[in-house]
DNA sequence: TAGATTGTTAATCGATTAACAATC
DNA sequence: TAGATTGTTAATCGATTAACAATC
């Protein structure tokens, strides 16, 4: 069933009603939420009926039991503590994207081998990688963030996993895969611009030249 | 066939075969490539076949060879120039990413409404959303990255598309779609992160207090 | 009522995998 | 040769969609 893109479709479900509350609207129909997001009216009935969310013939949904609803499901009781390993530009980036906050995300250190990147003082302080572990098992962290360049993910990731990291978002180019306790999410942003960019090359080209994918 | 998919897998296996190369391998088996990226070797074989690159019973697949079939499909002749529209902190970050530069990809400006972000003079230049429009036009630059705020990515879409951008990698949280003329590729960095944590704590409860999903 | 929308079933679609003949 | 691997076919799997009865 793709438990990871029934999460995301969630989670798109939930951005897209908290918008239309914002600009008034109390009901919805599955053809509304289908439209903004590019999808079927289907595949909306469907989720929301896999996951208990009912609506009324005629009146559609109520927009606020959806989100109470979807609260329950994805919604965090705590905040959830997540570290950053290296803070380079992307790091950083991360470090203070306000958008965590509002749900419920917490970024409680970062860490970094740079000296120069350090900073123990700060409101969400930059540890040097010595303390990595410790820190880890002190403050029961289970989420990492995995920003350090090419040649060092592998080692890293390994030290995250040992020190008792359960879930790992990666942003370094190497593909990392979980083992039976471990959840890892890639992110190839170099990837995913290629790929735009060839989808675009694509369409933009006579269809003589195009270059076929025989299948 | 999905063609995203498919031409990320293609990206995926141009990574690891590069890292093999560097190691000193010369042939490889569909089953190391497989291994690696963690799908199976038929799925590897496939693809290799579906893009006319070929193999010899016994010997597996020479990695020069593939690369170069590789280069050949979605490798680009010239270097392809992209814009960064906002210079916060994920935009700074997108704009110093040196691993952009290895796959041909050169960011030749970012704009910024901030006039303290802006530096016309830097060897990047980061320049005033006015001058926008007439900067795509002159320079026919096809492809952006959305790095601004919530708030204005509509519009600055908007902007974008009308001025003839063709490709656009989304960082903000609106989904975007692309038309006809138009392929958008969205990166939810917050939905990412809310969905790991969502499937580590999952993992982590017992079964019995685990969220059903009926299906 | 007439019209519209949900909830669900059955059909479709397409991607992945298993399996194996060909062959080195 | 015996063993191993490719290339491809057929089977499987699962997600999405179409369609429509139920019903407000």
């Amino acid at each position: 069933m793709n438990e990871r893109e029934k999460i995301l479709r969630l989670l798109a479900y939930r951005t897209v009603l908290q918008r239309f509350r914002s600009m008034g609207f109390i009901r919805v129909f599955s053809d509304n939420i289908a439209e903004v997001l590019d999808i079927s009216s289907s595949l909306v009935r469907k989720d929301f009926s896999a996951f208990g969310i009912s609506g009324t013939q005629k009146g559609g949904y109520h927009i606020e039991d959806i989100l109470t609803r979807i609260q329950g499901i994805i919604g965090f009781s705590e905040p959830q503590r997540v570290i950053i390993v290296g803070a380079g530009r992307i790091g950083q980036a991360l470090m203070h994207y306000s958008g965590f906050r509002s749900s419920g995300i917490e970024i409680i250190a970062g860490f970094d081998i740079d000296s120069a990147r350090q900073n123990p003082a700060a409101e969400i302080p930059v540890l040097p990688m010595e303390l990595l572990e410790d820190f880890i098992r002190e403050q029961k962290v289970r989420i990492a963030v995995l920003a350090v360049p090419e040649s060092s993910a592998l080692a890293c990731f390994d030290r995250l996993v040992r020190a008792g990291i359960r879930g790992v978002l990666n942003f370094t180019p190497h593909k990392l895969k979980g083992d039976a306790g471990t959840v890892v999410s890639n992110i190839n942003i170099e990837h995913e611009l290629t790929n735009l960019i060839y989808l675009v090359n694509q369409q933009w080209q006579v269809p003589s030249e195009r270059h076929t994918i025989i299948s």
